[in-house]
DNA sequence: TGAATCATGTAACTGGTTACATGATTGT
DNA sequence: ACAATCATGTAACCAGTTACATGATTCA
């Protein structure tokens, strides 16, 4: 049911499914990823529920689009889904069962280049979110003051990617060094052998 | 996919889906929940498609069980996913997408309410996890030995849930400091009005 | 005798991905 | 002329949840 109240929520102000690609590519995509299609698909149910309504506009450049809008009864169903506990516990990362079973393989030089890749992904993920951290300093225009209502929460979910990042990668290094230490301990011992 | 091959990956021995579960709900819930109607459903898909092969045994307690065992067609198709390099990109945050939107209601106090929930929720996991550490540390029958292959992968997953929790938590700490700080402000700045 | 646990499964539904079809406009 | 971008959508499939049905055994 999320995502319908993600796209209720980005509708302030009327969007196309196209826009709403964008906004998800730009900006949630680190907790909410989405396709177009599935934009789209959910667009058109939460029309057929009454929650949005759509006009078909022309485009500066392109085809005609397809721009959404709130209703009374989308503002309604977005304010109760905010007015909810936090929802979780469903949370899934194949990266971590992989892991988990890698131990079969007996191999640790390859769990090694297993982590070193989840290291590098996170290295470049942190550094976008650096940057747009400094840029949310530094250009003041482009992104929400962050003693408003909307910069503030906008900018807690920033935050958060930064903390679990930055976790990730001092895990990361802590597996890399211990995952050395074995391999080193165990050649030793064979050579001993 | 991955569900079925991490249910590839449990099959070291022969269990039944309700084995299954409980494995799932004591040791991998915290990267991957499942629930039992699932987990049937694709182990019948699995034999199906050659990657089980399962016989009815009586149990101790209770009605027969079905109990599944890999097929060498199952054991190839678990190597070649742990072959491959890790899969992440598509982890889903709830409770992000809601604070994100939370702005829209103007109400710090409700922010400040819904942080202190996560902040509970992590404080749990965090001690179960930890538990769970000292445990493994202590009681040297229960678990597998963390130089052997399957103890050390196992722990590596244990350990990323401490790091991410901690780090978790640390947010909810910088979260809840600055939401009381803006609503000091806020309420300042109206009394000097 | 009644609740808890053991045990398997189906049906209906919700949510999401991948692949495909279609076509206009813009910039090189 | 061609590629990139703008723009909307469908179809087939894959993945997961919730609710329900069924019944045996164990233990208080």
């Amino acid at each position: 049911m999320s995502l319908d109240h993600i796209l209720l929520g980005l509708l302030k102000e009327p969007l196309s499914g196209y826009d709403l690609k964008a906004i998800f590519d730009r900006s949630l995509r680190y907790f909410w990823p989405a396709e177009l299609s599935q934009i789209y698909r959910v667009l058109k149910r939460l029309e057929g529920r009454g929650l949005l309504k759509s006009k078909m506009r022309p485009s500066d450049k392109g085809p005609d689009r397809r721009v959404y809008a709130l209703t009374r009864a989308g503002q309604r169903s977005l304010r109760e889904w905010l007015a909810g506990d936090p929802q979780f516990g469903d949370e899934r990362f194949t990266y971590l069962a992989q892991l988990y079973f890698m131990g079969e393989r007996r191999d640790l030089a390859k769990t090694l280049r297993f982590v070193e890749q989840i290291r590098d992904s996170l290295r470049r993920r942190l550094d976008s979110f650096r940057k747009i951290e400094r840029e949310w300093r530094t250009d003041a225009e482009a992104y929400p003051g962050l003693e408003t209502d909307e910069g503030f929460h906008a900018h807690l979910t920033l935050r958060m990617g930064l903390h679990r990042t930055e976790a990730g990668l001092k895990w990361c290094d802590e597996t890399i060094r211990r995952a050395k230490a074995l391999m080193a301990k165990r050649s030793k011992s064979e050579r001993q052998h």
